[in-house]
DNA sequence: ATGGTCGGGTGCCGA
C-alpha cells in the first residue's frame, strides 16, 4: 500500500497539477493539506472518477484537508479533539481497509508565526493537543500513521540554512521540543529511517529562487507508531514535483507498507 | 540586495 502526504496550495490552483501527480504516482490513498475549499466546492468528480473515494474537511479561504482513497474507509472523523471552540479545518482521520486495517491522520498543523504572538500561542496548543490524541489512537494498538503538513522544521539538517530560521516558528527551540515530545510518546519520522544528512527537503518558498537554489526545509513528515514500522517498506519525497508545471510549494511526500 | 511570490477570503491576509 502508498500512502502519500501532499500540501496542494490550493485545490482550484491545482486542478491539473494533482490529477496529474495521482496518474504518475498512483497513490493507493493521499492525505492533502491547504485544499482551501469548501466541502460542497471540492472537484470531487474529478478524483472519483479516478477511482478515489474523497473525504474532505475544508473551510472557506484557508486551511482544509482531505483524504482520497482508492481503499474502503471506515470510522472518517473531522477536526483534532480537545476544543471545541478551534473550528480550522486541519484534521482529519479515517481507518484504511487494506489486507490489514491501518488508522490514518491526515494533520495541518499550524504555522504560528509571528513569534511571539496569538498564533503561535495557538501552535503549541494545538500541538499539545495532537500528543494527547496520539497517545489515545496509539493505545488502541492498530498500525498508526500521521502524516502531513507539520509546520516544523525537526533538526538543523532539515534546512539549507538552518540560520535563517532561527527566530521562526517553524524552527525555534520550543516548537522543536514539542515535535520531539510527540515523537517520543512511540513514533517514528518514517523519512529519517530511509535517509540520513542533510539536502532532502519538502517545501521551498516562490520567492527568490528558491527551489533553483535549493534553499529549502523539510516540514512534512511521516510518523509511524511502532506497529505501522513493521509494515514499513519505504519512504521518499518526490521533489521533482516542484519543477512541474504551476507547482504547489510543497512536493509530496510519501510511504510505502506491507499492507 | 532589507525585496521578492503565490493563493484566496479580495484589495488585504496567510503562508
Amino acid at each position: 500500500m502508498k500512502i502519500a502526504t501532499f500540501n496542494i496550495n490550493g485545490i482550484k490552483a491545482r486542478i491539473e497539477a494533482l490529477p496529474a501527480y495521482l496518474a504518475e504516482a498512483n497513490p493507493d490513498v493521499i492525505t492533502l493539506q491547504e485544499i482551501k475549499s469548501l466541502d460542497e466546492a471540492f472537484p470531487r468528480s474529478i478524483f472519483e472518477d479516478m477511482g478515489y473515494r474523497v473525504e474532505t474537511h475544508g473551510q472557506k479561504g484557508f486551511n482544509g484537508v482531505a483524504i482520497l482513497s482508492k481503499l474502503p474507509l471506515e470510522d472518517i472523523s473531522r477536526g483534532l479533539p480537545g476544543d471545541a471552540e478551534d473550528l480550522q479545518a486541519r484534521w482529519i482521520e479515517a481507518t484504511i481497509m487494506g489486507q490489514k486495517p491501518v488508522r490514518l491522520c491526515g494533520l495541518y498543523l499550524p504555522n504560528g508565526n509571528p513569534v511571539p504572538g496569538p498564533k503561535y500561542d495557538y501552535k503549541l496548543a494545538w500541538m499539545v493537543r495532537m500528543q494527547k490524541h496520539a497517545s489515545t489512537l496509539l493505545a488502541l494498538e492498530m498500525p498508526l500513521i500521521m502524516a502531513g503538513d507539520y509546520n516544523i522544521i525537526p533538526q538543523a539538517q532539515d534546512a539549507a540554512k538552518p540560520e535563517t530560521w532561527v527566530d521562526d516558528a517553524l524552527y525555534l527551540p520550543e516548537s522543536r521540543a514539542a515535535f520531539r515530545a510527540i515523537e517520543n510518546i512511540g513514533l517514528q519520522d518514517a523519512f529519517r529511517t530511509r535517509q540520513t544528512g542533510p539536502g532532502h527537503y519538502s517545501f521551498w518558498d516562490y520567492q527568490a529562487g528558491a527551489y533553483e537554489r535549493n534553499n529549502g526545509v523539510r516540514i512534512d513528515h511521516f510518523l509511524l507508531s511502532a506497529q505501522a514500522m513493521d509494515l514499513l517498506e519505504d519512504c521518499a519525497i518526490d521533489k521533482v514535483v516542484r519543477a512541474g508545471e504551476k507547482p504547489s510549494d510543497h512536493v509530496p511526500v510519501w510511504i510505502k507498507l506491507r499492507a
